[in-house]
DNA sequence: GATATTTGACCGGA
DNA sequence: TCCGGTCAAATATC
């Protein structure tokens, strides 16, 4: 039943992508390649999906007596850009601004939930904005039983202005103090474009790097990606494309250096520290980047940083 | 004064 | 009942 319903969902999501592919041939831009290249991947990526159902409830139908292994694909989700995000979760967003008070007191179980890792290391300062391209404030920190650090909480500083819902979480690795986490939730709906640094590239696998540093390349020359064209970003499928590839900074300095405040960011993050230049760019938009990190180095984990999606799922 | 952060309290899902 | 997530008042910063 549930499995029927999935199937439907996924391939109801590769026509929506599809479409919006359809859309996309039709602007002629840098960045707006990179997106179509990303839609195919998500293209592919649903289709793969709706594949894997319908073998699995072969395989459930060949043996039904079989338990299966808690849910592969669904524990991949988890941890992925919101491609579990369905036609419906629109409607949920709205259910969510129409009783988002009483929602938003609820434990969060918005399915539209990913997972990235960042690993700060110390030594080489770089200098720049480096965020997800999202005005965030922080609304709560709370220490986690069993985590040696306390697991901060942030919205979208739109949110009373459009309603835009999206949130995050950020906590340090236990293991390693150098890592951070920070699952992200929900869909931006919101249409400040002015915080929004291009994240046209998704590609977690071989492009992180480079579309990184194409990010921040644009940043430096002082260019903003437009995303006029990105009206999809608010449709459910949105969050896919302003899901993150460019690390945010934001919580590191609520992590490490609460106070200080320049306007201008400066702090280091490189997957590989030749490979990314020095970045100076003042972010007035974007308050929760405005710090001058205590952190030398900030730097890509190449083998952390991941969105557990490979490739997506 | 406006805006952002901190932090204790509260709510509710598991 | 526990504990994660959110609220909201107090506080800090600009």
């Amino acid at each position: 039943m549930g499995d029927s319903k999935s199937l439907i969902h996924e391939l109801l999501q590769g026509l929506e992508l599809t479409r919006q592919l359809q859309l996309y041939l039709n602007v002629p831009s840098s960045s707006s390649n990179e997106t179509r290249e990303l839609l195919i991947q998500q293209i592919i990526t649903t289709f793969e999906k709706a594949l894997q159902m319908v073998n699995r409830k072969g395989h459930v139908a060949e043996s039904s007596q079989q338990q299966q292994p808690a849910r592969t694909v669904g524990i991949r989700m988890l941890d992925s850009p919101p491609l579990s995000c369905s036609p419906k979760s629109e409607d949920s967003d709205r259910d969510f601004q129409d009783h988002h008070r009483n929602a938003f007191k609820k434990r969060n179980t918005m399915p539209i939930r990913w997972t990235k890792k960042i690993r700060v290391t110390p030594g080489v300062r770089v200098e720049g904005p480096l965020d997800d391209g999202y005005s965030w404030r922080k609304y709560g920190q709370k220490e986690i039983l069993g985590a040696l650090h306390p697991r901060g909480y942030y919205r979208c500083s739109h949110r009373n202005v459009e309603g835009c819902l999206a949130t995050k979480q950020v906590q340090r690795s236990d293991e390693d103090s150098t890592v951070f986490e920070i699952t992200y939730r929900g869909n931006h709906t919101c249409t400040m474009e002015s915080n929004v640094v291009a994240l046209p590239t998704l590609n977690p696998n071989e492009n992180q790097e480079t579309n990184v540093n194409t990010n921040l390349q644009s940043m430096r020359t002082g260019l903003r990606v437009q995303t006029e064209n990105l009206d999809f970003l608010d449709q459910p499928f949105g969050s896919i494309f302003s899901s993150p590839a460019v690390l945010e900074s934001s919580f590191v300095e609520n992590f490490n250096s609460p106070s200080a405040n320049s306007g201008i960011s400066q702090f280091s993050m490189s997957p590989n520290s030749s490979v990314f230049p020095n970045i100076t760019t003042s972010v007035a938009n974007t308050p929760t980047t405005s710090l001058e990190f205590p952190i030398d180095q900030f730097e890509f984990d190449r083998h952390n940083f991941t969105f557990d999606n490979s490739p997506f799922f």
